[in-house]
This record gives C-alpha cells, sequence and structure tokens, in this order.
DNA sequence: TTGAAAATGACAATCATTTTCATTTCTACT
DNA sequence: AGTAGAAATGAAAATGATTGTCATTTTCAA
C-alpha cells in the first residue's frame, strides 16, 4: 500500500463511516494533506480491491466508501435517510456457493444489499 | 401513465429482466418506436415513482430498471464471458426479511448477485 | 549514483443523466 | 369545430462523477 492510500485510509479511519471521494479530497485538503483528486480515486480503487474498503452506491449513483473490518457483512440501507446497518452475511453464503456450484462455477463472490424503510423515517 | 411510459412499460415486460435507460432507448428504436431518450429516462422515472419498476445500481454505477412483480430470481454471473444464469431467491428471501425486521425496517426489497468463473471459462 | 519502474496530479475526456427550451400534442371548455 | 392553456416531447447543451493521459517526480534496488 503507498503513501496515498494510507493518507486516505486514515481519512476514512477518523470520518468513520462513508463517505465520498470528493468529501475525502476536501477533508484531505483541510489537513493540509496536498493530494490530488485523481491520486485519492486511484486510492480507493486500490483499497477497494485489496478489500480494505467497502463501497456502496447512494441512491443517485455516487460511490460512498468506508472502511470495513476483515469479517465479511451485508449492508441494511435506509432508501430515505441513508442510515446503514451491517448485517451477518448468514444464509447468503452458502446460497452463493450452492448456486454457483450447481452450475459449474467457480472463484465465486456475491453482491448483497438489502433496503427499505427504517423506523426513524 | 401516459404514451410513453406504456411503451417503455412494455420493453421492460418483453426483455424480462434488468435493462439500462440506453439498452431500452436501442430496443424501442429497434421496433420502429420513435422516442427520444430523453422521454424515456422521464418515463422510468415516473414508473420508478408510481412503484411499477424496480431501480437497481450496476457496479459501476449505471441505473437497472426492471419491472415490478416480475417473478423474482437472481443472477449467476460470469467474470469472463458474461454468461448468465438465472437462480431462484430462496434462502435469500428469508435471510433479508430477516435481517430487516430485526433492524425495524419496512418496505423491504434487496439486490443480490454471484459473480465467478463459468466451467467454459 | 543511476536508471527503471511506480506514483503523482493537472487537465482533458467520457458517459450516464438532467436541464433547457422551442415545438407539438393533448384536454377541457364554449 | 375552435381555442386557450397545460402537459408531453425531443434535440441539443449542461452537469457532474469518474477515468484516461502524460509529463514530471519519487522510490529503491543494484
Amino acid at each position: 500500500m503507498n503513501k496515498s492510500a494510507v493518507k486516505v485510509r486514515n481519512v476514512l479511519e477518523r470520518v468513520g463511516g462513508f463517505a465520498s471521494a470528493q468529501e475525502l479530497h476536501l477533508v484531505l485538503h483541510r489537513d493540509q494533506e496536498a493530494i490530488g483528486l485523481t491520486t485519492v480515486y486511484r486510492a480507493l480503487q486500490s483499497l477497494v480491491a485489496d478489500g480494505a474498503v467497502d463501497l456502496i452506491r447512494r441512491e443517485d449513483g455516487e460511490a460512498l466508501y468506508r472502511l470495513c473490518g476483515d469479517n465479511h457483512h451485508h449492508h441494511l440501507v435506509c432508501k430515505s435517510c441513508g442510515k446503514t446497518v451491517e448485517i451477518p452475511g448468514g444464509a447468503i453464503e452458502k446460497w452463493a456457493l450452492k448456486a454457483a456450484h450447481e452450475n459449474g462455477f467457480r472463484d465465486i463472490g456475491h453482491t448483497a444489499e438489502i433496503f427499505g424503510i427504517c423506523s426513524d423515517c
């Protein structure tokens, strides 16, 4: 992991939730960390590729990033306010492996998100 | 619902899965249905607002639309050749409902896709 | 030190989606 | 039928996040 990726990861750690690439870039600049927007995007790409960062999409399609623990989980997202709850995979993992295996697929990955309206909205 | 929305809905019915706005526009043109891309977008917006159409995001952020009330299924996609297999939801449905309920969410929907390498690749 | 490879960032390019706005088509009422 | 006002349409321009380009800088092993 290179220097920029470390900086970006530190900011993600500090903000402690989902943030867009542009927001992270702003925070870095407020902190006098000279780093280009392009580099922020590249750092995020590699962090996501390494599995160190989660990527989800806001409803308007904008990408949001968040540090993720190494434990695998999925998201329950409120369509109205964006509130997000991490939930364990559980049954999904087996379901994905089973379906893939039955069809002769290997190197399996999966995505799953649940969305709805939270109790506050 | 106006004329364009009906046309768009008919195409969605015929393609029978997720499709992007641009793909739908292409299909409409192949069918000699003169309709502008702008109008396709507007029709999709109102269909989504009416709850007649589901909107999800591809991994690159592009919007995909699907008629609601389609019998529900998920996709197993080959990362290499793009081959796609429809698979039933099964366990996922229960998992999504349970997780959402435990966290006080309502109006639940979910997306799930499995990626891997198919036997031909 | 040196030279190749990787990283950086200003800027331009891309591309889905939205806005604008002039024009056309409905709709309701006489 | 006629007509005014509202809604729909679509071509073109604007928007905005993300990615590509490429010249320059940094890193680092030999």
